[in-house]
DNA sequence: GATTTTATTTGGATCGATCCAATAAACAGG
DNA sequence: CCTGTTTATTGGATCGATCCAAATAAAATC
């Protein structure tokens, strides 16, 4: 018997339900019965189906059963940027609850190019995904996602959306989020406030920029466009960026980053520029990254979750599978303010003794 | 013509090969030449088919094809831990790969559980797989691996590899790297080196360390087992590590870090202990992750290339499904040293003037 | 124009598992 | 022992595309 899977192993002949019926002296039909649990056959015939597939190591040929079926049990899960860790952590939590709920994840990672992910989009749709989880690269043309609504597939938006598409999405407050951050400064007493990094016309950007705004308009502090300071979303464009900021003839006392990693870059031109964070200068990044807590000092930032991000996606996305019918939704969640050490009181302009 | 289209889309009864004959006034054979860009078929019915296409919105099937064929375009990806930036990195390599060669990803994180693991590789064989990447998570049995081997399906370990097991391999020459880094503080003057961090038994310390065995013993030094401090490769970690280190009667001038994440906390803990890091203590990490430029001072480290030995392995596995009766390698790279600001010259004993 | 040769096209079987309607076996009750 | 149920099992068609050998059409040769 063990010599039987040898031999089936080395004619190299993939072990088939028919192999498994003549083993077994029943018929393709109960085999593929006890390969899925039926409570329809007799125990003992069951079991002499079990050892037949012991005997002859039989693998269950899973493409093959979702054909027939018209199924699928594979999702795409399509990523912008792997390497940042906030989309790591992202894929995390995406990939974890999939496979929990018996899904396979077809991943693939856009490098922020919209034509490789128009390739990877069309790849995964002609392999069957049952789903689509999608963080759209920038850049990405709305008609593109928009056409995804014709696939009779569901697609949930991750992180980042495009405007005016009616699909769903599982997406961050990031104008609450923003506005949390900016307020915490105003507490301590900043007025001059830069928000520094971000690309122009990029939602996310947009939507940051308007939690800041709206801060300052309820504090009643007059807008300065000067202090807003678009730049590479990278630690190079926060060193620019403050640069630039410190350069204006009423610089800020307070920077909010467009993310961690351009708080990164601020840190390090901050401390390059002589001012020390915190003390003279605050500083607050966006994400949470897991580096932010060992920066000196430590960030604080505004924290999103992306691994419950990710989770959530993909039970939005499994339940849409479940019911095609019910309508897209828009899930919005609240992020929280993590104060650590790069944030202190506004400096006084007459320091007092 | 759209008409037809939506007629399609509505009754959600996929369009087959069969639906574009039909339309095209040919037979099922001679679409799926067309499918296939055969050069058999005449240019005038290769249009007439490609319009039926366009007019029904067809989308090719790769499972049914596959089915046919007998072959696989999907790669197994087992990562351990995709939140590590390291591991996201390699990840992202091995994608962009395997996306070049045609190839798609079916991605998992089994989140260093073996049990995991297991489930999930058990469920990509039965999707057919074509290979698998496999970075085993700690813990795994040498058994299980090996029986990866009667799969008939190539296998290549990427970063870490259980002993023993004759499948291809990918893996940076930790013992070098470890090595490098030894002498370039031995150079510095150094003689009380400690080694911070890892896991005892992990294949990889075991490497780690003795590449730093062999440099001491080239030097001369007489090894000291009290300096090698095993701890949790996390910050946390590196910080214990110091101080146990830090503890000692004779106390090490220098560390080296099981790896960046490691080293972090040490440098943390620098601070705490009132040690100006790259004056009167110095730290080497391993990775060379993202973050290690960005910390207080830039960490001197070991750089590895995660994102490299991901398209290497990529590319030693599609080779091996081209050809897999070519015997497994086992590729090494060499990595280098990146000396950024975190090490001095050992302070002397009787300082002078 | 008949005959080769070459270029295209095609029906039917097939990949491996599942569905479905139909049959066979086991179990009651009279 | 027979009929009516309930419980197990089964053959044949099917999912969507491809393979293969064979048929047809077109072009080339004599």
């Amino acid at each position: 018997m063990s010599q039987r899977a040898q031999e089936a192993s080395q004619t190299s002949r993939r072990v088939t339900v028919t192999d498994l019926a003549r083993e077994a002296g029943v018929s393709r039909s109960t085999v593929s019965l006890v390969l899925r649990d039926s409570p329809l056959v007799k125990r003992e015939t069951r079991h002499r189906v079990e050892e037949a597939i012991e005997r002859l190591g039989y693998v269950y040929n899973r493409n093959a059963a979702n054909l027939r079926r018209r199924t699928s049990d594979m999702v795409a899960m399509i990523i912008n940027d792997l390497t940042n860790p906030f989309f790591a952590e992202l894929a995390f939590g995406l990939e974890e609850a999939l496979e929990a709920a018996g899904y396979v994840s077809l991943m693939a990672n856009t490098g922020e190019d919209p034509v490789r992910q128009r390739q990877v989009m069309e790849t995964m749709r002609e392999h069957g995904a049952a789903g689509f989880i999608l963080c759209p690269a920038t850049g990405t043309e709305t008609r593109l996602v928009a056409a995804m609504s014709d696939w009779n597939v569901p697609v949930i938006q991750v992180m980042r959306w495009l405007p005016g598409v009616r699909l769903g999405s599982v997406v961050p407050d990031y104008a609450l989020g923003m506005r949390m951050a900016a307020e915490h400064l105003l507490a301590l007493g900043h007025r001059r406030i830069a928000f520094l990094g971000g690309i122009e016309g990029n939602v996310v950007t947009t939507e940051r920029v308007r939690g800041y705004r709206a801060a300052l308009d309820a504090a009643g502090i007059a807008p300065d466009p000067s202090l807003i300071v678009p730049a590479a979303v990278n630690p190079g464009g926060g060193i620019e960026a403050l640069r630039a900021a410190l350069a204006l003839e009423s610089p800020p006392t307070a920077a909010l980053c467009f993310s961690d990693v351009v708080a990164f870059g601020v840190l390090d031109a901050s401390a390059a520029a002589g001012l020390k964070v915190g003390r003279d200068f605050s500083v607050i990044g966006f994400d949470d990254v897991a580096g932010a807590r060992h920066t000196l000092p430590p960030l604080t930032t505004v924290a999103v979750y992306p691994g419950e991000l990710g989770r959530r996606s993909a039970a939005a996305l499994l339940r849409r599978i479940a019911d095609p019918s019910e309508p897209p939704e828009q899930e919005i969640l609240a992020p929280s303010l993590v104060v650590r050490g790069t944030c202190g009181p506004a400096p006084t302009k007459n320091p007092q003794a």
